[in-house]
DNA sequence: ACTGTAGAACCGACCAGTCGGTCTGTCAAG
DNA sequence: CTTGACAGACCGACTGGTCGGTTCTACAGT
């Protein structure tokens, strides 16, 4: 049972703080190691190069977006056995989640921070984001399927679009928090997702 | 007589182009000079930093936004009188503009980059992104209000967060279509937008 | 029409500092 | 004595920025 070494933590916790910040090209190894009270040789040590940072630091916040999702979808299936509700449920979390969160002056996906930053050599950290995407994707489709065949979806609704909203409306939320530094535009933005889908969810419909 | 076109939008094009895809600091000022067929000279001749280059680059970007929103409000006026109608009218007209650009295989707004990278010299540039979503904000939070007044939306919709809803469902929508590599979904995406603002714009109710 | 000229536009070799990465070494544990 | 986990001086390529010099252009005086 090889227990990482706590420096190798020390330099994703701060790697990870800095990339949000200013990038992952703006941030250099040097700032890093500052950040972590970290040695170049223990750097070295843990990663070959710095693009396997970033690597690793997409691995590690794409297992706990991951981790995210399933808890809170657990938590919504706990609450209620209808589909629907548990999606609102799923909403509702994370809009109290934002609040919790609005001390950061600066939140946002570090997912963004590598999408809008595409030099080729970040080409091998592509498949991680994407895969965290569809799994939402999938996750969340899976139950407005089932609210479908409860009869609580119109069939001309695009399910697997309207699963990408959720993650859309995170990641515009984001920025539109970053942009204008207030962290509050997160929930009010969620509140508009979960409207849309209870008018989306609201009565029953006939089943195709 | 066709003059090349001048050296300081030459420059700028290239740089637009760099920043959207690789970001602003992995983007050198020699990659743009080559880009641009430029030389050193000329670009410390328009331009005395390369911080002061992305100041203009975003001071462009956002001029050209306002033009955008501008024309395509114009166009909706001219449609219908309706105030509801024409907010409609504005997302499918951008719905009909992403079709347009699926063919660039990595669409994507310049704000983002500069949001996500906000190293302290960065600063200066910041507000003329703020002024840009206040102006989305704001003119079509004066359309929402009209058709309050029509009473066609609800008194428990915020109305400044609405509007802001647009803005955030294009920047989660480049997002999404960014990391998948599918452009299609800038579209899909600002389907749903326009769906739920029919939703809430769909029956009178009573005005307060 | 010709010329002188001021200043803007432009050129590219060069510089100083920075960055990612290497290398030699230390030291504790087994 | 070996091995894994670090420490930090050092390196060379690269980067933003400078500088002296060369066109280009508009325009006044003749």
């Amino acid at each position: 049972m090889p227990r990482p070494a706590p420096v190798r933590d020390r330099i994703l916790d701060a790697a990870h703080e800095l990339v949000l910040e200013q990038g992952f090209s703006a941030t250099t190894v040097d700032a890093v190691l500052e950040s972590a009270a970290a040695s170049k040789g223990a750097f070295f040590h843990h990663f070959p190069t710095k693009r396997a940072l970033g690597h690793a630091l997409v691995e590690r916040y794409a297992a706990g977006d991951r981790a995210l999702l399933d808890e809170a979808l657990r938590d919504a299936e706990r609450r209620s056995d209808d589909p629907a509700d548990q999606l609102i449920a799923l909403v509702s979390a994370f809009e109290d989640a934002a609040t919790d969160q609005e001390s950061i002056s600066a939140p946002g996906c570090l997912f963004v921070s590598f999408v809008y930053e595409q030099v080729p050599e970040t080409d091998e950290t592509r498949p991680l984001i994407t895969d965290a995407i569809e799994y939402w994707r999938a996750r969340i489709a899976d139950k407005l399927a089932e609210a479908r065949n409860a009869g609580r979806l119109a069939d001309d609704v695009d399910l697997e679009s309207l699963a990408d909203h959720v993650f859309t409306t995170f990641e515009g939320a984001f920025v539109l928090a970053r942009a204008t530094g207030d962290p509050g535009h997160v929930r009010a933005q969620l509140a508009h997702l979960r409207r849309y889908l209870q008018l989306l969810l609201a009565e029953p419909h006939r089943a195709g």
